[in-house]
DNA sequence: TGGTATTTGTTGTGTCACCAAACATAATCC
DNA sequence: GGATTATGTTTGGTGACACAACAAATACCA
């Protein structure tokens, strides 16, 4: 008889559903905490039995999930505990591809870049089957300098467009001009030493490296919209700590948010979406500088009474305050993080967007809007699809255990 | 020792837990079902064992949350298998307080309502202390009828406004006039037989009545925008077939979404808000109809060639366009639900809306939005809000069955 | 009409992962 | 050096499920 249940039901709950369960509850704590617990610290933290723990972790060492270190400290009174913490033989390989560049990285369970290659490449309007080649040799080149003790256990790819994960397509990505990628015939899988590769949006991957300081453990936000800079505007919201996908894994779509109907055209179809006066490209056109300029030329002219440059900088505060307290309002959010263009010109558009959200969002009321800016990293993308790579394992460490 | 685990973590698991889960299980397999279905069916869809169903489901019929029918019919080959259904015995209380009328309704786990009481009043402006004693004795005459045999297990309470889920606050509802309303202090809960009671959103409940047909029973939709067209305009998203709350319960107020930032002041304190263009009262003051005028009267004027009242049905369709595609972007999503007064000029508002739609969603190329109509119903927001207790029980029959 | 096949529901028996409690270990305190 | 305290391990008991055998109720067929 067929044992499967239907496909959108839950699953039936046995024995092994719990050891499962508390596998993880336990990894999780120990990845979770900042500091290093003993297996006494997991069991008070998790009301589990410190004999359940001790058998779980365990079977967690013995697969390099967990490291146990020396108990040399001793602060307390009785007998000292094996300090536990995120096994750094385990790690997955984190790749992108941008208009501007391509990142590869290793990280290992404790979140640390193991090895990283980045390329700075114009890719716009490249040949997907090309850039596809060359990141596949950069992984290949990262790999052979790995300790060979280093177990990957997966890799993940950040694309900057509308993916289509179940099937690791790339159905749309019009700041590089691709459509209908197909990344798993172009992408040589044997470079990437034949390890299962996932395919992301870059944005809801960079909004994971701010959800997440280091793979299963949490940041200080757990409740935002990220907005990805870059030629144009992505956008990801994460939810109690997790990336909110949507059905498709489409949500999140900032960038094409109406700002303006009667605003200009964009290549979507539509008209005064987001990007047109936030995104990088729109940005430098209003201020009079070239496509190529960095973001810091303009926020210069800005510190340097330039009118053009001021009225960028306040169009794209104004849109960004309109579309984004839109999005505040529909997702129950309160907190805005901006990355990419956006974090570098960050200090000059906050007082403008702040006061613009405080008007618009119906909450401000009860809980103040507030604009964080994402941490300093050249590819968080890479980053991001290697921690989604590592949360998947975190999620279900069962599989990654010899029984 | 305290055994509590950490507010955000998950909770260990142990043996009670797996029985919580396949009750769950089976309670759900067999309200999810549009004809009833044995054990052995109940097994065959689980992929638990027949003798584990057997078990689980005598406790579910013990607690009345399942009920035995007759085998009479015998349609195949071997024993006939006793046919269940969701049990007629437990029913919730479903409460709405809304600008034009306050309603009371019992709901069972079959979907139908055991009894009601609807009374139409203008409760714009009014004191939200007395409204609430009024309903409080709306549903002490409305338990008065019930048959004594009949097991409530909770009452809901549906708002038109911004709620405070955990402390049953109303903390905002423009269109009654009301905020800051401390519904336990105000409410006799003794008049509701001292239920538990639920405080939640309007539109949220009313999803909720789209999403399932009946408690426990999924729609034909599962990822929607639910547009509830009242005095203003109330929204909620459906995911998954669950209604997406957010971090604080107030997601999906689309009626706040800016459409135009040069467009009309909002009380809200933003410009260009939905509610200015596509609420009841902005549709009817821009056909020049007075503000009591039905629906009905503006949709007979657009019929008959009206200027005015067809000027205010494209503003509003347009308007409807720009905001919802943002959310569908955003959401995920590429569904709408029109409920309210909306529902009632539906068929005048769809084509121009599902063009808006087309146009401005992302996803429109891969998945072409749908706009659906709301089946009818006076108070679907009672209706959900017995929903929204009944799906409580569903959700954890193990506090419900005796050991 | 009675035997066989088929399906449903029930009744043991074994297994697995947990808890509880006792025990062994390693430190501090006096 | 013994009492105290905390960590980690070992042992026995329990609950819920799978598996398999059985009983019950129907259809099919000679």
């Amino acid at each position: 008889m067929a044992r499967t249940p239907p496909p959108g039901a839950a699953a039936a709950a046995r024995q092994a559903t719990i050891r499962d369960t508390n596998l993880r509850l336990v990894l999780s704590t120990v990845l979770g905490s900042a500091e290093p617990v003993s297996r006494a610290g997991v069991a008070g933290a998790t009301a589990l039995t410190r004999s359940t723990v001790s058998r779980l972790t365990d079977e967690l060492v013995g697969a390099g999930l967990v490291d146990e270190l020396e108990p040399l400290r001793a602060p307390g009174r009785g007998r000292p505990g094996t300090p536990l913490v995120a096994g750094r033989g385990v790690a997955a390989l984190g790749l992108q591809v941008n208009p501007g560049f391509s990142a590869a990285r290793v990280v290992d369970l404790q979140g640390r870049i193991v090895e990283e290659h980045l390329v700075t490449e114009d890719l716009v309007g490249s040949d997907p089957g090309e850039a596809l080649r060359r990141i596949g040799e950069l992984a290949r080149r990262l790999r052979r300098g790995l300790p060979p003790t280093l177990r990957l256990v997966g890799a993940g790819l950040a694309l900057p467009g509308v993916v289509s994960v179940e099937d690791a397509v790339l159905l749309s990505a019009p700041n590089l001009g691709w459509s209908e990628v197909d990344v798993p015939a172009l992408l040589d899988l044997r470079a990437l030493g034949n390890l299962p590769l996932r395919v992301a949006n870059e944005a809801d991957l960079a909004a994971r490296t701010v959800a997440e300081v280091v793979p299963g453990r949490s940041g200080p936000l757990s409740d935002f919209v990220y907005v990805s800079g870059e030629v144009g505007i992505g956008g990801a919201a994460v939810i109690g700590g997790r990336v909110f996908a949507g059905r498709h894994g489409w949500a999140g779509e900032i960038g094409h948010v109406a700002v303006d109907p009667r605003g200009p055209a964009c290549p979507c179809g539509s008209t005064g979406c987001l990007e047109q006066y936030a995104g990088r490209r729109a940005m430098l056109r209003t201020a009079g500088l070239p496509a190529g300029a960095p973001m810091a030329l303009l926020a210069q002219r800005v510190r340097s009474g330039d009118a053009a440059a001021r009225t960028s900088l306040d169009a794209a505060a104004r849109a960004l305050g309109v579309a984004l307290s839109s999005v505040l309002n529909v997702l129950d959010i309160s907190t805005v993080v901006l990355g990419g263009h956006l974090a570098e010109t960050a200090e000059l558009i906050r007082p403008s967007l702040e006061q613009h959200l405080h008007e618009r969002v119906i909450s401000a009321l009860w809980l103040r809007p507030a604009v964080e800016v994402a941490g300093q990293d050249d590819a968080p993308g890479a980053t991001g699809a290697a921690f989604a790579v590592l949360d998947a394992v975190i999620d279900h460490p069962a599989g990654w255990v010899d029984r």
